[in-house]
DNA sequence: AACCGTGGCAACCGCCTCGTT
DNA sequence: TAACGAGGCGGTTGCCACGGT
C-alpha cells in the first residue's frame, strides 16, 4: 500500500503558510467547498500537498475557530475529558466547540499536562507529608502565554476577549477506531475507566467481577466486540457467561457515547449552579 | 546589549482506517 | 478478498518570542 509522497519529495512549499497562500486556499473553499485534498492544491494553484491545505484549513483557516483564550470551563471540561479519553484529541476537540484537536493538543501539552502532574505530584506528597514543587514556573509561563496570545490577537486586528460560556456538544462524526493504534488508549483504561491492578486479571472463563469493569458502565454489558490492542485483558462474554480472552477493554461506541452524555449533563448542572467549590470537586475528582 | 534557556504553537510525519474498485 | 487511495489521527519537530542573567 503506497503512502502519498511528502511534500518534500515532489518539492512543493513547506513550513509557514503565507497570507496570500492563505488567501488561494480560502477562495477555493468558499468556490467549491472542502474534500479532494489531493487535488485541491493544484486546481487552486497552491505549491503544496493536500495533507498540508487540509490541515492549515482544519486547524487554522475554518471560519468557525475559535482561537486563544481557553475560558476556565473549557480548561476544566479538557482536563475531564482527557481524564476519560485519554489523548485522543479529536474526540475532545468535538466536544468543545470551534477548538481544534491540534489546539486542544497543545494546549494540553504546555499547560495542563503539567498542572495535572504537579497535582497528582502535590496530592503524593501531601499524603507523604513532603513539600510539593514550587509552583513559580508555571505561573509565569501561563502569564506569558496570556501576554503572547493577547499579542498576536491584537496583530490580527481583533484585540478583544471574549469569554463565552461553553455549551456542550454532541460529538462531532469521529472514528472512535482510532483509539486501537496506539497507546494512548491506556490512559482512558487505567485513568478513569478499569483498574489495571495484576491482582484483577482474570484467568480465562472465570466470571467478571463487577468492580473489575469500567466504572461508569453497568456490570456486564459488556459485549464481544472489544478492540484488540496488544494488551492482555479478558471480556466477559455476555451471551456465553464466561470470560474469553481478548487484549483489552475498550468501551462500545454507545457506551463511550453514553458515559460522556452523563458526565456533560453533571457537568452542565454544575454549570448552571456556578458553584465553584463543587467545580472544582468535580474537576478534582478526575485528576490521577 | 547580547546571549541563553524555555515555552507556545503551527506544521510536518508516519501510521491507521475506511471506502472503492 | 486484496489492493489502492484519500482522509484522519496522534506524536513530534522546529521556529519564534519572551524572560532571565
Amino acid at each position: 500500500m503506497g503512502r502519498a509522497p511528502c511534500c518534500s519529495k515532489v518539492g512543493l512549499h513547506r513550513g509557514p503558510w503565507s497570507a496570500k497562500e492563505d488567501r488561494l486556499l480560502i477562495q477555493y473553499i468558499q468556490a467549491h467547498g472542502e474534500g479532494h485534498w489531493k487535488s485541491m492544491p493544484k486546481r487552486a494553484g497552491l505549491l503544496r500537498c493536500g495533507k498540508s491545505c487540509r490541515l492549515r484549513w482544519m486547524n487554522y483557516l475554518r471560519p468557525d475557530i475559535k482561537r486563544g483564550n481557553v475560558t476556565p470551563d473549557e480548561d476544566d471540561l479538557i482536563v475531564r475529558l482527557h481524564a476519560l479519553l485519554g489523548n485522543r484529541w479529536s474526540l475532545i476537540a468535538g466536544r468543545l466547540p470551534g477548538r481544534t484537536d491540534n489546539e486542544i493538543k497543545n494546549y494540553w501539552n504546555s499547560h495542563l499536562s503539567k498542572r495535572v502532574r504537579d497535582h497528582s505530584h502535590q496530592r503524593n506528597s501531601n499524603n507523604r507529608g513532603i513539600k510539593g514543587p514550587k509552583k513559580r514556573k508555571i505561573v509565569t509561563a501561563k502569564v506569558r502565554s496570556f501576554t503572547m496570545k493577547q499579542k498576536r490577537e491584537m496583530n490580527n486586528g481583533t484585540g478583544e476577549t471574549k469569554m463565552t460560556k461553553i455549551k456542550v456538544h454532541q460529538p462531532k462524526p469521529t472514528r472512535v477506531s482510532a483509539v486501537a493504534r496506539n497507546n494512548s488508549c491506556n490512559s482512558l483504561l487505567r485513568g478513569s475507566c478499569v483498574n489495571n491492578s495484576k491482582n484483577n486479571i482474570l484467568e480465562e472463563g472465570e466470571t467478571a467481577p463487577s468492580e473489575l469493569l469500567p466504572q461508569q458502565l453497568p456490570p456486564l454489558v459488556l459485549q464481544e466486540d472489544r478492540i484488540n490492542v496488544g494488551e492482555k485483558f479478558y471480556c466477559y462474554d455476555h451471551h456465553q457467561e464466561t470470560t474469553s480472552s481478548c487484549d483489552i477493554l475498550i468501551p462500545t461506541k454507545e457506551e463511550n457515547d453514553s458515559m460522556l452524555q452523563e458526565m456533560f449533563e453533571e457537568y452542565q448542572e454544575l454549570l448552571k449552579a456556578e458553584d465553584r467549590v463543587q467545580m472544582e470537586t468535580f474537576v478534582n475528582s478526575l485528576l490521577i
